[in-house]
DNA sequence: CGTACAACCGCACGATCGTACGGATATTCC
DNA sequence: GGAATATCCGTACGATCGTGCGGTTGTACG
């Protein structure tokens, strides 16, 4: 199967479908946040955050019982997307969730998907 | 670094953590529908049939302005998934949201995150 | 039957990602 | 200054994923 578009349209629902259509670059920046919270570390971490307001890397790797390489590697991308935000006591970083950080985001789209996907896994 | 968890607690807001902690499985298969979802072609496939209601895999294609490999491995993933259902009509397959599927993912959630991560490429 | 067409499969390639390890950096305390 | 501690960096490895290509299946039509 090559590129080929030589495709008679069948349908005509093909113009609802263009114009319900998300562009490219917004389909490509939500991706790229989804694929940020596609991570079973980094979705802990953000629930343990949102349920304890500051944590250093050491004591949150305790805390989910993970390497403190996990919690520092899922720190830093979290971070780094701002969706967590640092601040520094003496040689300790400690770790929050951001800033307007939508915490609804957490409460409500995350835990209805784990709904979700409970019942697909029940499948 | 290793795995050393010689870590004495310093705050205990690690109980607090701990308590709001998701367990391994439940971020694991959160984290796997996230992945599916994580993806520029799925997400606008999704929407796409959102707005329609039925469509083939070519006419898809030609919809979205991708290959037909990529209509059809994308419909493969989602349908495997249980997130949208086929109906063959002749040599035709016609794929559509499945009965069931949270509209409200679509409506509210992704449309939100969209928003924020439009918010975050600004910065 | 044989051609035409839609959709799929098998495969391999390139790219990306998470992890673990050793070592580096920064900071405190003696 | 020097040892100890918390965190981070550089690197390499294995695993996973999306894509494109050729070939295959299933269905329709003459």
């Amino acid at each position: 199967m090559t590129t080929s578009h030589t495709h008679p349209v069948h349908p005509a629902g093909v113009e609802r479908a263009i114009a319900g259509t998300v562009p490219r670059a917004d389909a490509q920046s939500l991706a790229e946040l989804l694929t940020l919270l596609a991570d079973p570390v980094r979705l802990r971490v953000l629930f343990a955050l949102a349920s304890t307001e500051e944590l250093c890397v050491g004591d949150l790797a305790m805390a989910l019982e993970i390497s403190m390489d996990q919690s520092s590697y899922a720190l830093k991308q979290l971070r780094t997307a701002g969706l967590v935000q640092a601040r520094r006591d003496g040689r300790v970083m400690y770790y929050r969730l951001a800033d307007g950080f939508p915490h609804q985001l957490l409460d409500h789209c995350l835990r209805q998907l784990l709904t979700i996907s409970d019942q697909e896994n029940r499948t």
